[in-house]
RNA sequence: GGGCGAUUAGCUCAGAUGGUUAGAGCGCUGGUCUCACAUACCAGAGGUCGUUGGUUCGAAUCCAAUAUCGCCCA
């Protein structure tokens, strides 16, 4: 028997064991449908499961089930990150506990011991996708550093460094003193910060007067080699070619005119520091300027930092200030709101600084990968990504591709000690081409992470091998990720995708929103707001907590999680569980033999011919990425229209109250949509559907992820049924609203009167069920006048009568009329004005006109007929 | 500074290609422990769809401007 209360934690754990036991995560190659399949983002090893990756990997594996069940060979590859930055943080903190670091213990010993963690404990988050259900392809699982997908990355390395793509030079890049490492633009986030604009004096070296330069950070004038004015500028223009003195270092700089020099900002006049600002590197390029480094790796003023040498930045910012403002070459200090970028992995502030790195050239690569989204040979969706994506491959920059760190692939660069050759090779070379030396010194830079993630669609199908996978699974059907790595991972991927395999790596990218906390605000640690999944799944059950999410997923908005929203989901699983119960209680033991078509009972018409709607609704929403929509569907009808109605109104045939319809029939319907139901609504709610599913007697499959996918039967699909089924449940709802509105309470039973208009055939027939839903001891047909004292109400031609006896207040009822009254008149209004004009009549579509002219008859008539019982009312009032 | 998005019931949100009497969940109000479910049932209140123009026979939906909020890039 079944319990009460569906308890989600006795059985999550059964089903994925068994799952998993018989193979049903692994794909093949064999279906005469085709393939789905999609990779999934990969986690960062050092990751735990946050609400991010609960809802991204939610959908993938709705999508997964869904076409799974569909028939396909459906792939849903899964993985882990190396995450080069952050793992290495992990174990330094690890290391610094046991007052160590990875200086002393060498870089060998040092990525032995990454290996080892990630051993230990990498990849938690492996097992809490399983808590959430993912049903991943586990025999496939990859790692980015594994041995083929190193292999993978060397290929792709050596073959963009031959074609000249990649290169190596001295240039201006982000970086970050506290990782010590060189970081991509991407990894620099801007920031806007509370700061100050500094106005110093620069005195002129002959004549008198000074220039007075603006700037944020003025610790490094001590590297400045130049000031700039716009030429065009009538202030400076005169000063260009002369000399200023740089205040505390006391050199001669040559004041230089250059365009790029904006006339508005701050005074007009700009001091270049080539070595720590990207704009002032150009110029200086221009200009053939001196270059000189002031702060060192760790973020300290340097060598040549003349009396602040050594001194962190930041405090020689202060100091300096002081100094400049005690020697008077302080003019003013401004508030100043400026961007910082900070290193994306600790918050740092980056330095921009001069550094010999390692780049990939990405115009050529970028233009086929915006011809193939222009050409929506790579859709994404919601499309309104697709100009954010433009946006950033149209303005794209080199990519620097080095890290100074040690965890990560090592770039397959290396330099012989005898002659100095640079040798670039898949495989290690044991000795120098060129002089046949054999003292090799591998180059030390590993490659950024995303350099890896961006091969992922096809390194993980098996490439450079041409593996069975890789001819039967890519490109990729789908990929579905967060807005956040569009340019971190999407758009190289496509890139990289379109560069070794010659084609796309996915048909569509689906782009789902943040998680959000229930005000709005981004989830972090430091606010206190963050849901922990895991948290929520034991308290509520993987099934309701994925549900929650589907439903709140809609396209291109943020999901405000709440626990709330969890236990309105949380209880709706209840309901499909007691619902389940009921259905089973009526089914019996057996499978019933009949298949539930032709029933003489309405109900069995009414809902089979909504499962239909329901089925082709699901379908189109998970196919069109709608998850949401599918979930709300799948909401409505279990629980309004299987549960509300259909499951009270076989209730009587059930239990043997009448005995008219066929019962094996209705069994036989109750089976069939409880089998629907559990079947649409498995891939997003898995455990709760496989545990009822277990239990129907007779089923199709051994388990209901691979049973098929409900789909629409057209012979099911029954207007007429409908619409006679509408007709009762408007009596119901007439007779149910004037208890509601009367006080009638639930235990009395009630009269009913009815004026059917043509509708008595129908509504005899199912007098029984509407007197048990509608609570009325006895329902009586009239053609002439209704009784006196009675409430009424309209539905299409039928009014319905409610004898109330002493009971009613007259006033009271009549306040009900005008009410319904007054709404009747505002709608009909609108439409008789509609129908009135004629440009409507000519110029709006048939089916519309019609449909507007029966709306107005029927408000018409409807009003008719509550006015002549206000009538009535009044003459027993008066 | 450039770009993108949002603004619909008390709250959180649905409303694909313009034609609904604008929906849901939660909350709220009133009533029920009715033999699947009180994690439930029945009934109800609540919105001139941010503002102003425009296109159209017809606009929550398309266009423009404006206000407020948010995000991305510099």
């Amino acid at each position: 028997m079944m319990d009460k209360v569906y308890d989600p934690h006795s059985i999550e754990k059964k089903w994925y064991a068994l799952w998993t036991e018989k193979g049903y995560f692994t794909a093949g190659h064999s279906s005469p449908k085709g393939y789905f399949s999609m990779v999934i983002p990969p986690p960062n090893v050092t990751g735990s499961l946050h609400m991010g990756h609960a809802l991204n990997n939610t959908l993938q594996d709705i999508i997964t089930r869904y076409f799974r069940m569909c028939g396909f060979d459906a792939l849903w590859l899964p993985g882990t990150d190396h995450a080069g930055i952050a793992t290495q943080n992990v174990v330094e903190r690890e290391l610094a506990k046991e007052g160590a670091d990875r200086e002393a213990l060498g870089r060998e010993k040092f990525v032995e011991r990454v290996w080892q963690w990630k051993h230990q404990s990498g990849g938690i988050i492996i097992e809490q996708l399983k808590r959430l259900g993912a049903s991943c392809d586990w025999s496939r699982e990859r790692f980015t550093m594994d041995e083929g997908l190193t292999r993978a990355v060397r290929e792709v390395f050596v073959r963009l460094f031959k074609e000249g793509l990649i290169y190596q030079d001295n240039y201006i890049i982000n970086w970050c003193p506290r990782c010590k490492t060189a970081l991509s633009d991407l990894e620099a986030e801007h920031e806007e910060t509370q700061g100050h604009l500094y106005y110093i004096h620069y005195p002129l070296a002959e004549g008198g007067g000074h220039l007075t330069v603006a700037t944020t950070r003025p610790e490094t004038m001590l590297g400045d080699t130049a000031v700039a004015v716009n030429p065009d500028d009538p202030r400076y223009g005169k000063y260009v070619g002369k000399e200023v003195i740089l205040p505390i270092v006391n050199k001669k700089i040559p004041v230089i005119g250059d365009s790029y020099v904006d006339v508005e900002f701050g005074t007009g006049a700009l001091k270049v520091t080539p070595a720590h600002d990207l704009n002032d590197f150009e110029i200086m390029k221009r200009h053939n300027l001196e270059l000189i480094t002031v702060i060192d790796e760790d973020g300290n003023m340097n060598e040549n930092a003349v009396h602040y040498r050594g001194t962190e930045r930041f405090e020689c910012r202060r100091r300096i200030v002081e100094e400049l403002d005690s020697k008077g070459f302080l003019e003013k200090t401004e508030p100043y709101n400026m961007g910082v970028g900070k290193c994306y992995r600790c918050k740092t502030v980056v330095e921009p600084a001069l550094s010999l790195q390692w780049f990939l050239r990405m115009k050529p690569l970028a233009e086929p990968a915006i011809e193939a989204v222009r050409e929506h040979r790579v859709r994404i969706i919601p499309e309104m990504w697709e100009k954010v994506y433009f946006e950033w491959m149209e303005n794209i920059r080199d990519w620097c591709i080095s890290r100074q760190i040690w965890w990560g692939h090592r770039i397959p660069v290396w330099y012989c000690k005898a002659c100095n050759e640079m040798i670039v090779s898949v495989d290690d070379p044991d000795s120098c081409p060129e002089c046949g030396g054999k003292d090799l010194r591998q180059e030390s830079d590993v490659l950024d992470t995303w350099f890896s993630s961006g091969l992922w669609p096809f390194t993980t199908l098996g490439w450079p091998d041409r593996t069975d996978d890789l001819k039967t699974f890519y490109p990729t059907s789908l990929l579905i990720t967060g807005f956040d790595i569009l340019f971190f991972w999407v758009a190289r991927m496509i890139m990289m995708g379109l560069k070794f395999m010659g084609d796309v790596p996915f048909r569509d990218v689906y782009i789902h929103a943040l998680v959000r906390d229930a005000e709005g605000k981004k989830m972090s640690k430091s606010k206190g707001n963050v849901i922990d999944p895991l948290i929520i799944i034991d308290q509520y059950g993987t099934d309701a907590f994925r549900f929650t999410l589907t439903m709140l997923a809609a396209q291109g908005r943020d999901v405000l999680l709440s626990e709330e929203r969890i236990e309105g989901c949380r209880n709706f699983v209840n309901k499909i569980w007691n619902a389940s119960k009921l259905t089973l209680s009526f089914i019996g033991e057996e499978k019933p033999s009949h298949d539930g078509k032709g029933s003489a009972f309405l109900p069995d018409r009414w809902i089979r011919s909504r499962a239909q709607q329901v089925i082709k609704e699901v379908r189109d929403s998970i196919t069109g990425y709608r998850f949401n929509e599918a979930a709300a569907a799948l909401y409505g009808f279990i629980w309004h229209e299987y549960c509300d109605w259909y499951l009270e109104l076989v209730k009587p045939n059930l239990y043997g109250k009448v005995d008219r319809f066929d019962v094996p029939a209705t069994r036989a319907v109750l089976y069939n949509t409880l089998e629907d139901i559990l079947k649409l609504l498995h891939p997003i709610m898995p455990f709760v559907t496989e545990e009822i599913y277990q239990r129907t007697p007779g089923r199709g499959w051994e388990s209901i992820m691979v049973a098929s996918f409900p789909e629409v039967d057209p012979s099911e699909i029954d207007d007429e049924g409908e619409k006679m089924m509408e007709t009762i449940m408007g009596v119901v709802d007439i007779i149910r609203n004037i208890r509601g509105e009367t006080g009638i309470a639930p235990n009395v039973r009630v009269e009913a009167v009815i004026r059917a208009n043509g509708n008595e055939a129908l509504l005899k027939d199912y007098e029984y069920y509407i007197k048990e839903l509608g609570k009325a001891e006895h329902i009586s047909f009239i053609d002439g006048n209704p009784p006196e004292h009675s409430a009424v109400g309209v539905f299409r031609d039928i009014e319905v009568f409610v004898p109330l006896k002493d009971l009613i207040d007259v006033a009271k009822e009549l306040g009900r009329i005008e009410k319904e009254l007054a709404k009747i008149d505002e709608d009909s209004e609108k439409l008789m004005k509609k129908l009135g004009n004629e440009s409507f009549r000519q110029k709006a579509p048939p089916d519309v006109i019609a449909k507007n002219e029966a709306q107005y008859g029927e408000l018409i008539a409807k009003k008719e007929k509550l006015i002549s019982s206000k009538k009535v009312l009044e003459g027993l009032s008066g």
